[in-house]
DNA sequence: TTGAAAGCGTTACCAG
DNA sequence: CTGGTAACGCTTTCAA
């Protein structure tokens, strides 16, 4: 069903079919009257495809590209993203690259053969050969998630040094100096290394020491989080305090010291990052780190629908944290 | 950047360059490293769009349509599928529909416009329109979830009307009558509703009634369940037990019940449904029902894969599920 | 093994 | 207000 067989009907040229479903004016009444009357007859879809390709004209797809939807944080981000490309008229194209640059790269590869308006890509850390495809596309390319103070083009997201370091000064400062973390391991660095870094050296810095890094080579969920505490706890039984990768594995690991008749936060602290919305129904308030996931998803949609109008777009935005002081740690202060 | 400026630079014709490219033989070693060497010096990236366009080849594009991301159950489904299809080659476009047949049906409208491959649908109800539309795109569609045993082409699910009516029984049969339901709201049908129908036909059919149909005007999430339990106690405190529309709103049933110093099971009962992950470390079991959600979205995308290749396919396939009895319900018997 | 020409569905551009 | 023609990048078909 082409545009051709709809102006025969009609009995037009197709370049006035063309010009009525436009609705760009430069035809009579009677003949919008006519050639709609034919579309809705036929079931005429446009093909875009043809459409893209034979003017100048940009296509609708947003390539977005995600690690995992097992973590509700994405999942939110991509919520933020979708919902907001969709109201201004844009597909989301996904991408789910499990963390590993290599997949990233060819996801983008494959994507950008399909001509997108654009790239939303999760992260900071490409493949070389995907750095290259990326600077040739001449499209906008959003950094999301992890900060890019000097991005490829464009980047929203938060600071994970700064926020790792907020969390570990604010667990020394409580009195922890014998802390370890519990998160899981990639090939790659990501914003969880990043943070890790900041939280090493804040901790260091206040003359604690990361005792214990655990990571396991699993997904960053609840039950690695209980498992993985009692890994921990097995091998280095006088840690006062776990920082997890997320607040799915504290919260893993917040049971797990339940379920073996430890106190928190008086036997041990328990902090955890990112703030899930299941925290709203707990009894007990998870220290842990807020970040507006579903926000930082719609902000970088709206600056890749800025950008695709022309409109002056700031290319950087930092879309903060909050810390959350919680219940699960405590004040040593005096104690010791 | 095109076939016709590669070719020109590697002193060949488009055509050879286009064979190189596809790898379909019909050239000389040489002339292939000639070819290969021009195309990454260039950076040559073959536009998909004009290969589609130009040949009857079929995009790799594949729709799908999911209501919503803040619900943990359809991120594992849309997962199940994204994985599944991007180890064949396929990409995702998504819709993030909202429950809407109107959107879903604009959305739909949008997709076939690009020519996709497939179509992936969450849902049996859709708008007239959008029907009419699928019926006539002649591609495969898959409808998902809610399993539709005369397809408007293929579908993958579970019957909720059965899994409803199996939960229903099973209160009923450790001795609940005074039972009530608590889920939101949707203008349309959807699965849940479907569910509701086939727990309250076993209820009734027990000489058990459900007393009293909470619907609030929000997401099924956490928070919402919490809420909704307070609201229904304080109209309807000598309710036994109550059955939600899932795990996340059972949960937070759960939190307000323990929160406000009721015992569960002892002084009410809760059933959710859909299994989440979180309850692999919880201390107790929530009576639920399972359901194999990234099992589902991978058959899905199996099913979209075997039948683009041309395979035999069975056009309709129940997932199966499996009451999980828990312990936030007992058995009444002898008790009353 | 190679190349020239036609065509896919649409829009830009120019004539009428 | 309307229509013809060329062009988008690629593949198919046919000829050399």
């Amino acid at each position: 069903m082409s545009l051709s067989q709809v102006a025969k009907a009609a009995g037009v040229s197709k370049m006035t079919a063309s010009r009525v479903l436009r609705g760009e004016g430069g035809y009579s009444e009677k003949t919008r009257d006519l050639v709609m009357e034919k579309v809705d007859l036929l079931g005429y879809l446009p093909n875009r495809l043809a459409t893209v390709f034979a003017g100048d004209q940009i296509s609708t797809f947003v390539g977005v590209s995600i690690p995992d939807l097992g973590n509700e944080v994405f999942s939110q981000v991509l919520e933020g993203i979708d919902r907001k490309l969709g109201a201004f008229g844009h597909q989301t194209v996904l991408g789910l690259t499990q963390h590993t640059p290599e997949e990233e790269a060819n996801w983008i590869r494959t994507v950008l053969s399909w001509q997108p308006a654009g790239l939303i890509l999760t992260g900071r850390f490409h493949a070389p050969r995907a750095t290259d495809m990326l600077r040739n596309a001449g499209i906008p390319i959003i950094e999301i998630w992890d900060l890019n103070s000097s991005p490829l083009d464009m980047s929203v997201g938060i600071n994970h040094f700064d926020a790792g370091f907020d969390m570990g000064r604010y667990l020394v400062g409580l009195g922890y100096r014998n802390i370890a973390y519990v998160g899981t391991s990639h090939d790659t660095a990501n914003a969880a290394t990043t943070r890790l870094a900041g939280f090493t050296k804040a901790v260091e810095g206040g003359s604690g020491q990361v005792t214990k890094q655990l990571c396991l080579h699993d997904t960053a969920a609840y039950y690695p989080g209980y498992y993985g505490t009692e890994q921990l706890l097995a091998s280095s039984p006088y840690i006062e305090c776990i920082f997890y990768q997320n607040d799915a594995m504290a919260f893993g690991g917040l049971q797990y010291c339940k379920a073996n008749g430890m106190d928190v936060p008086v036997d041990i602290g328990i902090a955890g990052w990112g703030d899930l919305p299941v925290a709203a129904v707990l009894p007990q308030r998870l220290t842990s780190m807020h970040v507006p996931h579903l926000k930082l998803g719609q902000a970088a949609a709206e600056m890749m629908i800025a950008r695709l109008s022309g409109e002056p777009v700031t290319d950087v935005r930092d879309i903060g944290f909050k810390l959350i002081p919680g219940s699960t740690v405590r004040n040593l202060a005096g104690l010791a």
